[in-house]
DNA sequence: CAAACATATAAGCACATACTTATACGATAG
DNA sequence: CTATCGTATAAGTATGTGCTTATATGTTTG
């Protein structure tokens, strides 16, 4: 039921250009044609990898007028983050930089 | 540079079978064939799935005769990891449960 | 040695998907 | 009102990829 999610999350993040899109518009609100200037491909394509963003809860779309401004929803990170979660406790080596986050954090 | 490897780990678990077959060797040593009864693919797909994965580092393989033996490599989830903890502190509303790896993590 | 076994590789196929160009649609500007 | 602009959708295409069956390779067993 929750994986079913996660794989969502996943599978719309495997694509390295999709992922830079939403890279992009974390804590940035950016229309569609300023983003479209950040990459190498055209206006329909960013709207498409938009779409997939914003099916899966990644990405939220605020519209004024003609415009359309989109910005990363890091709460779609949550099945990702919650599955990284699950498996860090075998990886020990990094904890001290994890710490360090939570750290900066609470700043 | 390092993004290259980010992108691998993510088109790599980005796959459910693939995911699958990793999630069951975390903390668990098992042969092929074992691992294979798991799934509802043939044998080939598992061993295509393990080369994959040990390709980009998130598994070992041991060989002891005719059998092969793989496990996680808990290491091999860095990239995954790094670019998690990136965007989490955009994340605010989950860092209690956060803490609370750390803390199952310390005892 | 020959047969059975465990795994890996090869080849082919079906399907997903990321892109393109063309076009539709709505909103603003002149 | 008409043209232009910003964005979305449609349709088509090319490439990637996960699976299958068939076969190769190496190892143990009898």
């Amino acid at each position: 039921m929750f994986g079913m999610i996660e794989a969502e999350v996943f599978r719309i993040l495997s694509d390295p250009t999709r992922r830079a899109v939403f890279e992009r518009l974390v804590g940035q609100e950016l229309s569609v044609s300023e983003l479209k200037d950040s990459f190498a491909v055209s206006q329909p394509a960013i709207s498409q990898h938009l779409a997939a963003l914003r099916n899966a809860g990644l990405v939220e779309e605020r519209r004024e007028g003609r415009f359309a401004y989109y910005k990363a929803n890091p709460n779609g990170l949550a099945p990702l983050v919650n599955w990284v979660d699950r498996y860090r406790s075998f990886w020990p080596e990094k904890v001290e930089k994890l710490k360090d986050v939570l750290k900066r954090m609470d700043r």
